[in-house]
DNA sequence: GTAACCTAAATTGGCGCCAATTTTGGATAC
DNA sequence: GTATCCAAAATTGGCGCCAATTTAGGTTAC
């Protein structure tokens, strides 16, 4: 039970999934919406086999990343409007739900764990590709969240989170607004540290509105 | 081999996909938590072959209804107490965070179909299987949640509900307990029809707790 | 009598092949 | 010159086989 299992083991150039390989390409921005992923192209990409390529994209349709076409293929999915603003709708609802909570849990070392984080998403906007600054944007929020004490609700964010893929990447193209996400990292932890709920509560609020 | 035609291409009696046929065994109970999920067992009793057995227990596996251990096989999820208190609090979250929208939406007609399906279930605690008991219960709350006008939400909260699929199976036994549900939606019409916000988001509350 | 080891059966999981369907390119008719 | 139809190439998707791993049972040694 304590074995570190993974999937497939073979044909992968990296150690991971290709699930995931195919999924990061997707949030870089290198695989675009609307594109038709064909398994012969997936297959020499990743250096993998037929079957591990329809798995992985089996598993992105089931996450709603790309669209099953019967007998036409897949799709990256197309940013939706409506969409985006419904998921924004949730995050919201969810992430302002438990600042209580985060308030009341956060140690004065989880607090300066939080601007550690903080202070590497900034260091990553300067020296870091757009895959760094997007994991350490999700490290900083998943961090964030773990602090609400319902681990199950942090794996549904992160989930979720992947449903407006496409959304992130072309609003982060502008240099000025990861900057000011930088910024709001920091607000935030500041408002924790000041244990005021009301004002993390539109931080967050604000956060999400902005991508 | 000529008992039974069946349609060309999909092995299957009927018209479903063998995902849903496995969830639904699942959520009814008859596969019960721990039982290991043999590939040769499930291709006979559903009458289908070995990839779409294996298909099958992948999106099962991502969506973790089942856990797979590499080399042995898949098997039903044990109930977490943790895990489905922890489900609980999200969807009371998310449930009681729309209220507002739903009382807001609410047309006389939106009122009098949820009335119909408040009465359905009813009908099916003492005509029905556990199954349509199950769908009616889903069509009561899907009816709800349309009504605060969250596509996206909608999918989500039915999608996390299957997440805690052996609590309702076990809770459910008791007659007491169904009939009590089938009040309680009754009372949400109620106080849709008045307008009261707050006495809904209790009673979405509590109901969410008793299952 | 018990424990460890070894062999055989069973199960999982990777892999490639082939049929069904769609798309594309070109030829023909108007 | 353009539209329609047909054929060939490409792509998807279903299916079964075989290797790798695990499990169970029986035998042997202590």
């Amino acid at each position: 039970m304590a074995d570190v299992m993974m999937d497939s083991g073979q044909g992968v150039s990296n150690g991971r999934d290709v699930t995931d390989l195919v999924l990061q390409d997707i949030l870089a921005g290198v695989l675009l919406p609307g594109t038709w992923l064909k398994q012969i192209d997936l297959e020499r990409r990743y250096n993998c086999t037929r079957p591990e390529v329809r798995r992985a994209l089996d598993r992105l349709a089931q996450k709603r990343l790309v669209e099953h076409v019967p007998n036409r293929g897949y799709h990256v999915y197309e940013p939706d409007g409506r969409r985006a603003r419904e998921v924004s709708e949730i995050r919201i609802i969810l992430e302002t739900a438990i600042v209580g909570t985060i308030i009341q849990n956060a140690s004065p070392a989880d607090i300066a764990n939080l601007r550690g984080l903080a202070e590497q998403f900034d260091f990553m906007v300067l020296n870091g590709t757009m895959l760094e600054l997007y994991e350490a944007n999700l490290a900083f929020h998943r961090q964030l969240l773990i602090l609400g004490g319902n681990q199950e609700l942090v794996d549904l964010i992160t989930e979720i989170r992947q449903r407006t893929s496409s959304a992130p990447v072309s609003q982060w193209r502008t240099r000025a607004r990861v900057e000011q996400s930088g910024r709001e990292h920091h607000l935030m932890v500041d408002a924790i540290e000041a244990a005021d709920t009301e004002r993390l509560k539109e931080l967050v609020r604000q956060h999400i509105l902005q991508g």
